[in-house]
DNA sequence: TTGAAAGCGCTAACAT
DNA sequence: ATGTTAGCGCTTTCAA
C-alpha cells in the first residue's frame, strides 16, 4: 500500500538491510552511502512501519494510560504532561477513561496487552489487584497513579495524601478554627490518606474530631462530588456542635459544601472556613475563591513519564519506585480570615520522600 | 515471549489456521472445533498480538487524536466521549496534545502515519493545509474537528459557530442590550463565525458594532484566555460610547472581562452583561454565574467517533461528511437582567443541517 | 472441514 | 562496508 523499505533499497539498487541499517544509524554503513540514503528517504517521504518493527524487537513504543475521568482536570493535566514527555522520546501514548468502573479497566488492561504496550500507567478505580497480577504474569511493567493498593508492591506516582490532610487542617487551625470536620471521600487510599492527615494535624495540636464530625460523600466520589458535598455539609450543619471549618476531600465537593453554608445563610469564612482539594482552575472567580491543596498534578505525569521512560528502556524491573509529590497549599478568601489573599504556602510539615 | 498461535495450536494438535480461523469467527469451523478451541483459548487467557495482525491486514484497530489542548475542558470531554464510543468497537485511542503548537501537530501526523492509525481526528493548530495534504496522500481518511480550513474539503465535526455568535448576541439583544461589543478570538473559524453571527444577529435588529467595539484578544487565544480577555474588556470600557453588553469569544476571556468590569467598579449584569462561550463546568459557583453558549463537546465527541469507525470500516473515501452541531444557551447571572436564573435555551434561529 | 504454503515489512545474526 | 538468510505472529490463498 505504501511505500517500504525494499521499495527504497530497489530505488538505490542497495539492499535492505543497509536501508535498515541507515534507519537505525548502524554504525557500520560508509558515510557516502548514508548520506545518499538519508536523502532518499527524506525526499520520498519514507515512513517506517511500526507494526513490522514491533512485531520483530517486541517494543511499540506506545505506552497505555487508564484514568477514571479524563475531563478531569487532575488526570486531564496528568494526561497532558505524560504524553508531552514521552513524545519527546518517540513514544506514543493510548489513553483510556474508564469512567471509574472496574470492568473497563479490566477489559482495557487486556486490550494494552494485546497491543503490546512497553510500559502501563494506571490510575485505578479497581478493589482487587488482580488485573495487576495479570500484567505482572505477562511481564509488563506498570506505574500505578494517584491511588494505592494494599500489598502490592508496584511502582506508584501520587501525591503524599497524608500531607495533604495534615496542610489542610493546619492552616485551619492556625486560622483559629475550632471546630474543623472533615468531608471525607471513599475508600480509596487518597481518601484515607487525606483522613488520617486530618487527625495528625488535629493530633498535633492536641485536637480531636468532634462526634459527628467526619462524614463521607458516599461511593459517588469524584465523579458526582458537588452534589454529595452539599449533603454533607447540610448534615454536619446539623450537628450539636456546629463546625466552624470544614476540609472537604475535593474541589467539587468543596463547591458543594459551599454552596450549603451560603444557602443556610451563613458566611464564608466568618462563620464556616472552607479548604477543598485539587486547586482547579477559575478557583479565583469562584462567589467565594476557595482554598485548596494542590496535588501538582503536572509534576505527577512528568515524574511518571520519566519512570515509564525508564521502564521501557531496561525492560528490568528491579524492585518498585515510589514517588511522592509533595503538595502545597493556595490560600484564598474561603479560609482566610486574616485577609491574606492567594498566598501560597509551601508544605513545611512534611519530611523529605 | 508470549503465548502465540502456535504454542495453542500445538497444544490442541490442530493447525494454527483452524485456531486463527476460530478467532475470528469463520464459518467453515465445525461448531465442535470451535468450542474446543474457544474453551482453551479463554483457559490459557491467550491474547491475540495486534502488532503481526495489523502487518498483515493493514488496519491496526487504533485512531489518532490531536486536540490543541488536553486540559481544555472542550477538548477533554471530547476526547472522553470518543474514546468510549470507540472503545466498544473494540479500537483503540492515541491522543496528543499539540499545546497549539502547528510543528507539534504536523509531527505527530506523521507519527500516526507510521503506527499507521486506521482513522485520524485533529482539532488543528495549523495554518496551512499541507498537513492534511500528505495525510490524503497516504489515503488515510481523516476527520477535522471544532476548527475548519477554506479550500479544504474534508470531513468535519464542529459547532456551527455563526449560530454560536447569533444565540449569544440576541439573547443580549432580547434583555435590553443596546451597546453590545464583542471580544474575538484569533484567526481561526471558529472566531471568525461567531463573528459573523454578532454581526448578522445585530443586523437583524437594525443594530450593528459601535466603532471600537470588537476588540481581539490576540494570538494566546485559548491558552491565555483570562489575561487577554481582562486586557480586551478594559479597553472596551474606555471607548468614548461604553458599551452594555460584551459577548465573549470563549469562558476564560468572559472571566477576564467580567474580572475588569468588576474592577473598574461596574456591576453585572446591571451596568455590562457578560456572555460566554464553551459551558464550563462550575460556571454556577462563579462570583457572578457565567451566561455561556454550550458547545455541546460530548455530542461533538460522539458524532466525530461514529463517523470514524464508518471511515475506518468503509475504507473508502466517498465525498466528505460535514456535521454541524447546534448549540444552545445556557442564561446566567451575568447577563440575566430579567432575573432568569440557569434557563436553558435551545437554539431556534438555526435551520437544520 | 481442515491444513500447508506464502508472505505482510521489518530486524538480527551471520556471511561475504 | 554491504548483503544473505531466517523469522517475528499472524492472515490469506489454495489445496486436500
Amino acid at each position: 500500500m505504501t511505500l517500504t523499505l525494499k521499495d527504497v533499497a530497489r530505488d538505490l539498487s542497495l539492499s535492505v538491510v543497509t536501508i535498515s541499517k541507515v534507519l537505525r544509524d548502524h554504525p557500520d554503513i560508509s558515510d557516502k552511502t548514508k548520506k545518499r540514503v538519508l536523502a532518499r528517504l527524506k525526499e520520498l517521504n519514507y515512513q517506517p512501519n511500526y507494526a513490522a518493527r514491533a512485531l520483530i524487537t517486541g517494543r511499540t513504543l506506545t505506552m497505555g494510560l487508564i484514568v477514571p475521568d479524563l475531563l478531569h482536570p487532575f488526570f486531564a493535566n496528568i494526561a497532558k504532561s505524560m504524553s508531552a514527555e514521552i513524545r519527546r522520546q518517540g513514544y506514543g501514548m493510548l489513553i483510556v477513561s474508564s469512567d471509574e468502573e472496574p470492568e473497563v479497566e479490566q477489559h482495557e488492561i487486556q486490550q494494552f496487552l494485546a497491543r503490546s504496550v512497553d510500559v502501563m500507567i494506571i490510575a485505578s478505580s479497581q478493589i482487587g489487584t488482580d488485573s495487576f497480577r495479570q500484567i505482572e504474569e505477562r511481564k509488563v511493567p506498570y506505574i500505578l497513579l494517584d491511588r494505592r493498593f494494599e500489598g502490592l508492591s508496584s511502582n506508584f506516582v501520587g501525591v503524599d495524601d497524608r500531607v495533604v490532610g495534615q496542610l489542610a487542617t493546619s492552616h485551619l487551625i492556625e486560622q483559629g478554627c475550632k471546630r474543623i470536620a472533615h468531608i471525607r471521600g471513599p475508600e480509596v487510599s487518597t481518601a484515607v490518606g487525606r483522613l488520617e492527615g486530618y487527625r495528625e494535624a488535629l493530633a498535633a495540636h492536641k485536637m480531636a474530631p468532634l462526634p459527628g464530625h467526619i462524614v463521607p460523600i458516599g461511593a459517588s466520589g469524584d465523579h458526582n462530588g458537588e452534589a454529595g458535598g452539599y449533603e454533607a455539609a447540610q448534615h454536619l450543619l446539623l450537628a450539636r456542635k456546629k463546625p466552624d471549618a470544614i476540609f472537604c476531600f475535593n474541589d467539587p465537593v468543596a463547591l458543594g459544601a459551599m454552596r450549603a453554608i451560603l444557602d443556610a445563610g451563613l458566611r464564608i469564612p466568618e462563620d464556616v472556613a472552607v479548604v477543598g482539594c485539587g486547586n482547579l482552575a477559575y478557583s479565583d472567580f469562584l462567589r467565594v475563591p476557595l482554598t485548596s491543596v494542590d496535588q501538582g498534578s503536572a509534576q505527577i505525569g512528568k515524574i511518571a513519564a520519566a519512570m515509564a521512560l525508564k521502564l521501557a528502556q531496561n525492560r528490568v524491573q528491579s524492585g518498585s519506585k515510589i514517588k511522592l509529590i509533595q503538595p502545597s497549599i493556595v490560600v484564598r478568601a474561603s479560609s482566610s480570615r486574616a485577609q491574606t489573599k492567594g498566598r501560597r504556602v509551601k508544605n513545611r510539615t512534611a519530611p523529605k520522600p
